[in-house]
DNA sequence: TTGCAACCACTACAGCCAGAGTACTACAAC
DNA sequence: GTTGTAGTACTCTGGCTGTAGTGGTTGCAA
């Protein structure tokens, strides 16, 4: 088992690519090996077997999905109102089109994980810590809504995410940003006070 | 290219099983032969090719899904309350687990749409059309909640299908009727008339 | 009822291709 | 000089595909 860290994160970062592009199906040592550059052969000596390869892809992928901490502060230099958290929302959903890859080959890894137990907890782990950290970071950044409404928007902008990777016209881009508006101003529901 | 009807949706839906068990890359004539208790080389007979089998296969899932209208009219015998827009979408929820083959495979076909214009432009169309009839009969029903109310409960919906499908255990089985009466409540929004 | 024709199920085969693993050489770093 | 890794090349294996060939069934007509 070879371990030079780059390389090994170059390979995982092309079997990231590989998912995307072609799915689990084209997932294969040698597509590793070509969409990495490197000579065939080279991701059998980086990874004992598939499960192992998608173990590795699991724990990179969300480096690589994570959002940066200074657009994160960036976005958050203002007033804690629905507005700010509409524009997050319009954030998160503009990352997604940006790093189609990343979120791709996550949705890949997800039906993956229908069948490999070990995947679907180590998954499964991850997103709700994910998930969790976002709760948190909501109620404590003083942002409106309760924990309520950011399960309820996490859940649509999952469902917004799966259409626009997928099946883009069947909820046409025009309408996404009029739709993440009604949804924050819905699900936070009336105005109490406003932090 | 041969054509018994009954033969050919038999193996359409062994294909429906493969996709939802195995997922794309199990997805072989091979095994759709196994699953439907063929003999080998009976697929190759019925479908050109795969594009050919998974067009096929988008034709019928559909039918697949549909839900029974003897059961809707059933969860419909009720007044045109929020209540029973809530009923709609824990029944909608609880058919996803029952179905869930059906549902898997729809997963499957969409990422495999990713990456194949026809079949994408093809279930663009179909899913299309579904939603716009599911808007048109909840609007038409007197149900509470317009048109953008039905928009976002779609999207939640999808979202927590995609959760339940893939990582149950990120949002609880417990948390959803809960989840679902909210999402109902918030984004219907103020009562105005009742119809 | 018998004979014929068409169609289809089934078996078996053979080719093919891609992936996997590994031995071997070359090179670079320490 | 030793160790570890990059790169090359080779073989093996397995699975998938497509098809030829055979047998059986159905339907029709004489």
């Amino acid at each position: 088992m070879v371990r030079n860290p780059e390389r090994r994160a170059a390979l995982v970062d092309a079997a990231i690519e590989v998912l995307a592009r072609d799915g689990a199906r084209g997932l294969t040592f040698r597509a590793v090996d070509a969409a990495a550059g490197v000579p065939g052969g080279t991701a059998s000596n980086y990874f004992s077997n598939r499960d192992d390869l998608l173990a590795q892809v699991t724990g990179q992928i969300h480096q690589r999905i994570a959002p940066d901490p200074d657009e994160v502060a960036e976005v958050m230099a203002a007033p804690r109102d629905r507005a700010l958290v509409a524009d997050l929302m319009r954030w998160i959903n503009r990352r997604v089109t940006e790093n189609r890859t990343g979120y791709l080959a996550m949705l890949e890894l997800r039906l993956e994980a229908t069948r490999r137990p070990e995947l679907q907890a180590e998954l499964t782990r991850v997103m709700r810590a994910t998930l969790d950290d976002d709760i948190g970071f909501h109620l404590e950044s003083g942002l409106p809504g309760d924990r309520t409404a950011v399960l309820l928007t996490y859940l649509a902008m999952t469902g917004l995410m799966l259409e626009q990777l997928t099946l883009p016209g069947v909820v046409p881009a025009e309408e996404t940003d009029g739709l993440i508006a009604a949804l924050v101003d819905r699900t936070i529901g009336p105005a109490g006070e406003p932090g």
